[in-house]
DNA sequence: CCGCCGACATACCGTTGGTACGTACTTAGA
DNA sequence: TCTAAGTACGTACCAACGGTATGTCGGCGG
């Protein structure tokens, strides 16, 4: 019953004209709740985090049932894989945006950088993507995710960075920048958002970023070496000390 | 009964002099068993991860009881706190022994990195330090039990490395160097353990790392500006595109 | 020798994720 | 319009788990 109340306040979502895309009906009212499952899930798991969120407290919160639930998805990891997914592509598109028109890599670098500081402290990025998204996904599932959304934005521009020096490197060594400077980013951003001054956290994490970006410059512009070598230093194997 | 028997199979552990340290006959077996459920414990928490790893498993493996555990520990969380801890400060002594000796900040940010990627490979670091930590501790103790032990030693790197040049950065600021170089790595490790070819990812990670640094290096070496200084670079507020 | 207390064991509870099954409402087809 | 079919749920239930309350046994100080 309360169900049909609740379906009947959220009836304005559904097309007027059910033809090609939004189908039957029934399929509006099926992704209408698919939806409301996602948000509430989205909100439980921020606020409490992926194992004190109750699957009640998010079937009684989207006021439907655990049938509900279990029609749409296979299980609690799963629905968390739809908030994650949401979550993910949400921040990468505000990303991209913020990189719309940028085209010297150094200020792209910057401007990236900037906009992921800012999307990172979003409690739901923080708590769903970067907290728990590795632990509750598996390591292998969290990085496939991310390598089709946020992490596809970070080697676009460790790319772009790369390419303005002369080196040609193959791309699991563009990978692995990326990855470093993926994790570095994250990090940064955990320790901006939770800092008791986030606006000065972020500004010191973008010193520091401008800092070594400065350092690549530097090797660009004087056209230095080694860009995917080895670290075996000529220098000695360091029998110092 | 088998509670006993287990307790004798582990009595050469028992000081022969209960004097001082050992005090008392009835503590050494209390330590011991504590030892065992910590034992069995980062066992199952690296097989099976946080949540899957019961209870009940870890005390039948440690051939107590839950009444045991609840005495030793305040919860499961408690537990996994305590596995955490040796586990960071085990690796935290393997890389300080890395580090012994090696006086040059570079060749001592090389050997450091070499070491940590060798210890980000096992298994029980991988999953309950960087995988699970976050998510099971939260951020804020998490990040409290890493300041005293492995992130301590990634801070006195980037420190001497960052005292070779003449610039003089405040605490702060050093600390959010270590925090980038922190997550850096920690990502970097997660990427090398989880390739296919880890001696070959491993080498990649390296190399990248060497390029940073001499990229630090260079710009120690002429001298250069901003170390903590803002990215408002006056080449122009980006009006281009 | 004895009383006490620490170090457990045992039995039990509430909650949780997950499942099996029932059912009302829609929609396609005749 | 009527009906058969199936989707999209709701309901009732279960096993497993973390946690707690209480009992008990053995060592240890006096």
């Amino acid at each position: 019953m309360l169900t049909r109340v609740a379906k009947a306040s959220v009836s304005k979502l559904v097309p007027k004209v059910p033809s090609v895309a939004g189908a039957t009906r029934r399929a509006a009212y099926s992704a209408s709740t698919k939806r409301a499952l996602i948000d509430v899930a989205e909100e439980r798991f921020t606020e409490a985090g992926y194992a004190s969120a109750s699957l009640d407290a998010i079937v009684s919160g989207a006021r439907v049932t655990k049938g509900a639930l279990y029609h749409h998805f296979s299980g609690k990891q799963a629905l968390f894989e739809a908030v994650f997914e949401r979550v993910e592509q949400d921040a990468s598109k505000r990303i991209q945006k913020a990189l719309k028109g940028k085209k010297d890599p150094w200020n792209k670098a910057r401007e990236g950088l900037r906009a992921f500081l800012v999307v990172v402290q979003e409690p739901a990025y923080r708590r769903i993507v970067i907290q728990e998204g590795p632990a509750v996904l598996g390591y292998e599932r969290y990085r496939e995710q991310e390598e089709r959304s946020t992490f596809a934005n970070v080697l676009e521009i460790v790319r772009s960075v790369l390419e303005a020096g002369k080196w040609e490197l193959d791309d699991p060594m563009v990978q692995t920048y990326a990855r470093i400077f993926f994790g570095a980013m994250s990090s940064a951003g955990e320790s901006v958002a939770s800092a008791l001054d986030p606006e000065e956290a972020a500004v010191r994490v973008e010193g520091a970023v401008a800092f070594l970006l400065a350092g690549v410059q530097l090797m660009v512009e004087n056209g230095l070496p080694l860009p995917n070598a080895l670290a075996a230093v000529p220098g000695g194997d360091d029998r110092e000390n």
